[in-house]
DNA sequence: TTCTTCTTGCAACTTAGTTGCATTCGGTGT
DNA sequence: ACACCGAATGCAACTAAGTTGCAAGAAGAA
């Protein structure tokens, strides 16, 4: 997703030193195009060292935390990870494949929200306004193999 | 949620007979405003009369197939279940609490999405467009009791 | 009643994520 | 070089939510 971050300098920029581990997770999140899963980010960095998972879900919380990365929930009951909005990255919708699980980014001017209402009448504190296209992607719609009958 | 659907007709228009646990199963759905996980309903079914929790499963799996139901994923890692968009009901969007990690429907015209540039520019299939709120509960924002510290 | 199908329950399993504790690694000070 | 300290990692065990296979029970049709 993104070439033009500097991981090391945004993880230093949050008083986060950048330690070999970290530094691997950004890059598998920022190369992927869309969000990633923890398993599928574990999947990845094994391939070329081993690392065990749970250091990298502590790793991700903590990316979380400092607002680095972003935590979404798929449609499925895993969560899925994507380099937060900042100056290089507006924020954008999601696209949920029902079919295979993925998640794609869809560009920030292709759906646009009227949240004015809501913000008039809700009494709770509104934090962000996400929009979720769900259906079946593009690869997924093309290539029906994968069906058993 | 609903006083207006009778159950019963609803599930025989769907081809599936009224057993007491569907309609149990239902009810729970139907009364509370907003989605509730299937855990709650669980929760709640066993105070009158014992249910296995996989038969909860398996009524709610059946009840989603049918459209009777609709199944949406929360901020966690568990789904929530609301009764589906029908004559009775509009789509409207949720809210999430981070804090307390519930979920509330809000009215259908408190958004507006504008989501023709997508439809046209996107190739695969786009079945839904949620909206998503994100952020803390009126109940939640008022009592901060349960902080530790 | 008997047969067949639908429904339920139980136990075991899976997936995704979390927690506690021990070990190791990277510095800092002496 | 040595000891020390906190951060980072790994391992094992655990939890929560959901799923699967199979056997038993209810309910309707013949």
């Amino acid at each position: 997703m993104c070439h033009r971050c500097d991981y090391e300098t945004l993880l230093e920029e949050n008083g986060l030193n950048a330690g070999r581990n970290r530094m691997r997770v950004l890059e598998v999140i920022g190369d992927n195009e869309g969000p990633v899963s923890a398993t599928e980010i574990h999947r990845r960095l094994i391939r070329s060292d081993p690392i065990n998972r749970v250091t990298v879900y502590r790793i991700l919380d903590l990316l979380v935390e400092n607002g680095i990365v972003e935590r979404i929930s798929g449609e499925g009951r895993s969560f899925y990870y994507g380099l937060a909005a900042n100056e290089n990255h507006r924020p954008h919708p999601h696209f949920y494949c029902r079919r295979c699980g993925g998640v794609q980014c869809l560009s920030p001017g292709s759906l646009t929200v009227d949240s004015e209402p809501l913000l008039q009448t809700f009494s709770g504190r509104v934090e962000t306004v996400a929009v979720r296209v769900v259906g079946i992607c593009a690869h997924c719609t093309t290539s029906v193999q994968g069906k058993i009958s």
